[in-house]
DNA sequence: GACAATCTTTTTAACGTTAATATCCAGGAG
DNA sequence: CTCCTGGATATTAACGTTAAAAAGATTGTC
């Protein structure tokens, strides 16, 4: 048997024909032996195979995605964090997102853009141009996202981190059910004993902020408690605790606060401070979201935990069945809630002297 | 004239040909108007940048990453967030890393790997041999770091957001002067009348922590303070916690506690907070990183922020200069964080009636 | 006016892969 | 023995780009 390969590799990397010179095939039976592996004779496969094996070969992305017009890259738009959010959320669902796609093949490439809808979308228009992307992964999707409409009138497959709020059934999307985590937190309240449950939420315009809104209401319904103790308000921390002072102020005042967000609660805690009040003892508060925060306050504070390496998973998931041209319908999952019980919504002694982390 | 091209686009990508055709000029001469700007005639450039202008042209990366071998792609490996870790940096990094890096002309494509440094070099060699990437960018080195041999030996540019700690002038590196930080903390209560300062710090295999204590003992002895008061311990608020008891139980207890991070700050708050002390008013406290959290308690955290922000425009141009072949040595590039003062470090009146945020 | 030197443009070939097509070969039917 | 069928493998061409080489145009020199 002559040994015909001159040099293993000119730039450390195997390609196909050196496999195929080893295995002493053609190098489109090397290709099929990898990518339809019944075009070709077991014998044969096995040979190429073990050539594939002992030289180390992998197949070059850039050819690939010359050729099949398809990069294995998923695209990720992150927004710059504001520096008042609290939330580690976008952090660790960019991790588990990337774990997930390397899983089941592909590779997270971030794209950057202008702030606003349009600029994403030209950022979108303008990474499509250069490079060939398989799908997109959006967040915080909104009724009549312009994002969606551009995506979907240019073929693009994509799946997103929220719903479309517009009832949109063609469109793949995961999500956590804000309105069973609210419910569940204010059951966990009323559980309690509390009968005047007030509410601390966004602004109308705010979808999610809405959705989280009916579970507060649905658990009051239940259960027949008044539910005038609500406030629509921006997400901030001052927001939170003027938000708080009312509700305290109130002629039938709260005995719980359920908030919408950690940084909302995070602000009911320093009013409540502020009137010598003790979290949890005097007023039960809880949050949403889990941000490293709440675990370090004193008491720690109860809130929501999303489930966001689930969410990570079942977007590439999604993305996959829609990359496969799977003919049944997108994929849409709501995913619950954990409500991680903390010092702020029990009555128990004062929590602070032991450390709530 | 006659209109020669049929059809707009196979797929909607405006090739180098079309182009060509609508310049009339061969695909090369459009390639050299962009890539190679003198060796085409100003006259014939000038047309085919209006072509390239009009037909909306941009290149397509896959072929130019296949035909060149570069692939304009920077690789960033992220670590899973550990839960107490209370710092966003990472997200923030991301982002203004990726900003860089489209701004030069560069994407960022993150990679996946196991846990520990021979998971993560493989994962580097996996990504090498399926697509070029161009760069890496590392985080976190530290002193005989496994990632930095074999990065260099594949002869693959990189550069990395932290030193290599073994006075390595051949890489390129970003970082923080952790110890110039931790010295103007120290200064800064210093200047407020303390003379028991104690230093919270991480255990010594920790070169950073170790770097950040060099700035307190700085201070100190500059001012001919005593340095007993000083704890080694892991990054946790517990820790933080029982350092800050053993050192106010201490014969001479510390008034001022500067620690090495906000999570161990906020250890040390509570153990103001278990024994009615009032952080600022009776021992004043700094932190490091300017987690969210510093600034949502009360009173507000003072810390260090890393300009971050710089840190990820000086990686992507230093990555911008070694592949540029430029043949000065790499950069080394140690910024300055700022102190953010709020009222953990001040005598002040009490300042929790007020939102510190 | 011939020849070189220089500038400009085109042609050729290759990067590594894979769909489409062509070729080969064995076994079965007529 | 020929023809067909179908499975296995090989060949061709193309994805879009660019380095290298070739060809063409222009200018200057003696």
């Amino acid at each position: 048997m002559q040994h015909t390969n001159r040099g293993p590799a000119p730039h450390g990397h195997v390609t196909l024909v050196q496999v195929a010179q080893r295995a002493g095939v053609s190098a489109q039976s090397v290709s099929n032996a990898l990518n339809n592996p019944d075009r070709v004779a077991p014998e044969t496969r096995k040979r190429i195979l073990a050539a594939v094996e002992e030289l180390g070969y992998e197949p070059n992305l850039s050819a690939r995605a010359l050729r099949n017009r398809s990069s294995s890259l998923i695209a990720f738009k992150m927004r710059p964090s504001r520096p008042d959010k609290a939330s580690l959320l976008m952090d660790d669902f960019l991790y588990v997102l990337n774990a997930a796609a390397v899983e089941a093949g592909y590779h997270l490439i971030l794209c950057h853009a202008e702030d606003g809808p349009a600029g994403e979308i030209k950022a979108y228009r303008d990474l499509l141009k250069k490079t060939s992307i398989d799908a997109f992964v959006l967040a915080e999707t909104h009724h009549n996202d312009d994002r969606v409409a551009a995506l979907r009138s240019w073929g693009v497959p994509f799946a997103s981190f929220g719903r479309s709020w517009d009832g949109d059934d063609s469109l793949a999307w995961v999500d956590v059910d804000g309105r069973a985590g609210t419910r569940a937190a204010t059951d966990h309240v009323a559980a309690q004993g509390h009968r005047r449950i007030g509410h601390i939420g966004w602004l109308a315009e705010s979808e999610l902020g809405q959705d989280r809104r009916e579970g507060w209401l649905d658990a009051c319904r239940d259960r027949e408690l008044e539910t005038d103790l609500q406030a629509a308000v921006v997400d901030s921390l001052e927001a939170g605790r003027q938000a708080a002072h009312r509700m305290l102020d109130a002629s039938r005042p709260a005995t719980a606060l359920v908030c919408a967000s950690d940084t909302l609660a995070l602000g009911v805690m320093r009013a409540l401070h502020e009137r010598g009040l003790r979290p949890g003892a005097d007023v039960a508060i809880t949050g949403y979201d889990d941000s490293p925060t709440a675990a370090l306050v004193s008491p720690g504070l109860t809130t929501l935990r999303q489930p966001i390496d689930e969410v990570g998973r079942q977007l590439i998931q999604a993305i996959d069945n829609l990359m496969a041209g799977d003919p049944r319908e997108p994929q849409h999952v709501l995913l619950e809630p954990e409500l991680v019980v903390r010092g702020s919504s029990l009555p128990g002694p004062r929590t602070s002297a032991v450390p709530t982390s």
